[in-house]
DNA sequence: TTGAATTTCAAACGTTTGTTTGATACGAAC
DNA sequence: GTTCGTATCAAACAAACGTTTGAAATTCAA
């Protein structure tokens, strides 16, 4: 009956949202239940079908009003820094990435929800996955994919730039869903300091793999 | 009443583990519900409590009788390779580990699933992150922790290294729990040809990252 | 063949789930 | 002050959930 009004920025709705999208984040969507939700935002069992419809909307939405907008302002953000360097090299870009996602514009709370949240669409696509996927990895992958192109001097496969772009990534992603583990093999907390490390280790690493900076050059042994 | 009994090699408590394993790997454990197991086991519903005391512990006992024991024959594969080649150099290390994780002993749904389920519990750890981390993942990095120091003619700092591994895993796990949006975004097919390819991208990255093995020694621009 | 232990089963347990209902409260327009 | 569209609420809904029960099968040693 009310299916097509929109019940734009109402204040229950926000708060819903909001919290929906945090136990979401750390719990997964089976393990949270519409009246821990509505418990946490304060508000009664039958707000979220009122606004949202059903469950599944609401993590959709979810994404849709909170998840695609911090995409956009990290992508800004690494944008952003791009523009400050004219002439950029791969490093450059790979900096810029890095620091977008690891010390960008968001809260560090905000970051692991973020991460938490598309970890699990990687790992379980949902209806959400094509949302994203298309106004965000999609868009994110094209961008880099062209500034690359552009700044390497060196004439770069297809697959071979696509496979980089996907291993620079993965590091990314890694060391911001996978905290707990790098926590508890390597002993740091992440703070300032340790995100400094990794933003200084990512670039390197992406740039010039093991051998490193100042890398002898060892011919690989017979294969 | 049963509860010290063991109930070793039985057939159905098998046949649970089996199904329980696929179902939770690929929905993950909230959205399983004990009857699907069972219906999948074709078995009664009561079983998981007889065999397994409740849901939580055959979700435990999964990775116990099944996830672990897989990771023993991965973590195998990738010592027989390394034993193949005496006096080993950093990038038979890395290509050992790759091959052993996207080539190494597993069948390909074996493999899905493997990595369906540590990425839930890297994810969002819960009581069976202890007992993978303490017999697999410590180990393993521990391993090879040590065979790189002992590869690497260079001086590595002990945090330059162990974020080094971490980033090599992190490729690894990415390449194997992501192929959704891989595929996705690359338009490949995990077929054996595009596996091959990984492996040979994961060493060559791991190595001599976007500069490549032939690659320039372009100046890094003004930081 | 007997009898005790183990395994399977249908049925039910009390909760919790997502969703719906119908009544009440609110807020602005007339 | 009345009216009307919106928002909130307690209460209830059927279905599914994890778990328990107690009685039938089944197994197997004596």
């Amino acid at each position: 009956m009310v299916k097509s009004k929109n019940h734009p920025n109402n204040r229950t709705r926000e708060r819903i949202l909001d919290k929906a999208e945090a136990l979401f984040a750390c719990k997964g969507y089976h393990a949270v239940s519409i009246r821990e939700i509505t418990k946490s935002a304060e508000c009664n069992v039958s707000a979220v079908n009122y606004y949202f419809g059903n469950k599944q909307n609401l993590y959709c939405e979810v994404f849709q009003h909170r998840w695609l907008p911090r995409a956009k302002r990290i992508h800004n953000c690494f944008r952003q820094l791009l523009a400050d360097k004219p002439n950029c090299k791969p490093n450059d870009i790979v900096r810029a990435l890095a620091q977008a996602f690891l010390q960008g514009p968001l809260t560090d709370a905000e970051r692991v929800r973020h991460h938490q949240l598309i970890s699990g669409e990687i790992a379980q696509p949902s209806q959400a996955f094509n949302l994203i996927a298309k106004q965000a990895l999609h868009p994110l992958f094209n961008s880099i994919r062209g500034d690359l192109n552009a700044a390497m001097s060196e004439i770069f496969g297809d697959d071979q730039l696509t496979l980089s772009i996907f291993s620079i990534f993965a590091m990314i992603l890694h060391f911001n869903f996978a905290r707990h583990l790098i926590t508890s093999l390597s002993g740091h907390q992440y703070d300032t300091d340790f995100k400094n490390r990794l933003v200084d280790h990512i670039v390197e690493f992406s740039m010039f793999g093991l051998i490193g900076k100042n890398g002898e050059d060892w011919n690989a042994s017979t294969t």
